[in-house]
DNA sequence: GGTGAGCGCTTGAGATTGTCAAGCGGTCTA
DNA sequence: TAGACCGCTTGACAATCTCAAGCGCTCACC
């Protein structure tokens, strides 16, 4: 692997980590609410589960989200954002902004203005 | 290759984008100023130039880069930020201020938080 | 005037990353 | 008693990213 300056910078890091695929949708499908794995893997629509695991095993020791295992038997898992990860609900926004203004590609915005809520994931 | 509801929606799309590798540091290096080619590779550090090569007709073709050509021989060429790319900052922004939070990483910040295991809840 | 370093890329081969389908043991709904 | 769902894992495959090299050319230098 290379071990290049930037590797100090946080900013270098965090888009490193941002950039994992299927990472952003799953924070912001998190944002909205916790999710079990299975429903999560329907909330961001497309990972498949491999790829799913493998993502909330790293941001879970990145400390930006949190796994709580309700019950083994039958098996229930939560899966919710740290207070780091939510801190994260800025970077969303920001994208979500970008995207209503520069994004029109196939249609002319849909459903504006039906939530008070600010912005987050909502399907 | 998936068709799913969700691609119809500006914001899945632009994440779609912009978790592409590289393509955050890009904007970001870009944002600073315009580069040439080589330049710019250097400026985003670790790229290789046929990564950077698809980034950037990627990015020209989604209408955030322009690509100038100021002279064929000697080759020079000048990447810069459209309105869109520029309107970009927004989110290089938010990772900015996220990272400097919450991107503890080398330093010796490393107290409470970070709990990898999982915690169990009892009911 | 010849050497070397730089420019903007491209190529083909290889390593890494992401995907697919299937399935385990179990429970809960019908 | 059949079926759907739970949270994942495995092994085989495809897509993506990387590496080294190099093309034609010009410029700065000795």
């Amino acid at each position: 692997m290379h071990a290049h300056d930037h590797s100090l910078c946080p900013v270098y890091d965090s888009i490193e980590l941002l950039q994992e695929k299927w990472v952003l949708h799953i924070i912001r499908a998190l944002l909205g609410a916790p999710h079990g794995f299975n429903e999560l893997a329907r909330a961001v629509g497309g990972v498949n589960t491999t790829t799913l695991a493998a993502r909330l095993d790293r941001l879970e020791r990145e400390g930006i989200v949190s796994k709580t295992i309700e019950s083994t038997m039958p098996p229930r898992t939560r899966y919710e954002l740290t207070d780091a990860g939510v801190a994260l609900q800025g970077v969303i926004e920001a994208i979500d902004a970008w995207a209503r203004e520069h994004m029109r590609r196939c249609q002319a915005d849909a459903v504006a203005t039906a939530a008070p809520e600010p912005t987050v994931a909502s399907h």
